[in-house]
DNA sequence: TTTGATGCAAATGGTTTGCATCGGG
DNA sequence: CCCGATGCAAACCATTTGCATCAAA
């Protein structure tokens, strides 16, 4: 029987599926990305891993359930200006305010999270300067990760 | 005859384009990014104004023209997430660490800048924490602008 | 059983590219 | 003149959609 390793009790999530049915493609999807946390992946890279797996999924059924998961709040679409979406688990503790931002290095394409926020304030300065309400933001620094500053870049997609 | 009415004088300009050739094409396209200094203009965006001026640029060449002049640090490439890329003119006074963040509004979809950096704090936390070597970050928020907060977003693209 | 989900293939839309022609330096 | 630039059309690639079939509830 398939199990559902989520902090959230799978309960809830059924909850959250209310008016939509739990398939075997989604479970699997939902699978992958509790398989692979930290990573932030593509429609095509989570078609790819379901392959690699019990059960290949149709590409078109994977954007679908991918849009459907960003909807439930489960998923976060991030766009790291690669020419597609990318998607990451929503972590329990995810609040209004409790963001992470990234680091996407520009010699391998890694992608580190980082946990420091510090965007209270700018965000409180802006929405008071400019009357606008911020509901979302999206902060990414690009760069060198510390690997390639050492090897020089050696290998790609590290 | 064509005026360059650039902060910075046409010769330097020349300079950054040692090794191209600056065609009409190429003019017209640095020309309507002047005019248009507050906005965000996507490929198709140039094209029509460029036939709206005096002559139309392929599209083709306006892709190319837009990713040289990015190449020659003229120009600003930005993803708002839209699907499409959209370019800005660099600021004269540009430097490392003077970089505005994109106010982008989820009804209206217009975008605004505003000049608070205050990222500096934090990406020297973040240097020195992931031994990350930051060469540049983009920073957008989300959410309702004010006109969009009053009228309820009765018009589109504002 | 019924309605929503799947999968395939075709359509879409932004962007890139091959190639013959053009023209700036 | 020569080599880079242009323009057209075709190619590309991520994503979406139409539709017949399938299966979860």
């Amino acid at each position: 029987m398939w199990c559902f390793p989520l902090e959230k009790k799978l309960s809830e999530i059924k909850e959250q599926f209310k008016e939509h049915r739990l398939t075997p493609q989604r479970r699997l999807v939902l699978e992958i990305f509790l398989e692979n946390r930290d990573g932030h992946l593509s429609a095509e890279e989570v078609y790819q891993l379901s392959r690699e797996k019990k059960g290949e999924i149709g590409l078109a059924t994977i954007y679908r359930t991918l849009e459907l998961l960003e909807a439930l709040g489960l998923l976060h679409k991030i766009n790291f200006g690669d020419g597609r979406s990318r998607y990451e688990l929503v972590p329990v503790d995810y609040s209004e305010h409790h963001h992470h931002h990234h680091l996407v290095c520009l010699v391998c394409g890694g992608i580190l999270e980082v946990e420091e926020d510090l965007l209270h304030q700018l965000e409180e300065l802006i929405e008071a300067k400019h009357n606008f309400c911020i509901v979302n933001h999206n902060l990414q620094f690009f760069g060198y990760c510390s690997r390639c500053q050492q090897d020089g870049g050696k290998d790609k997609q590290g």
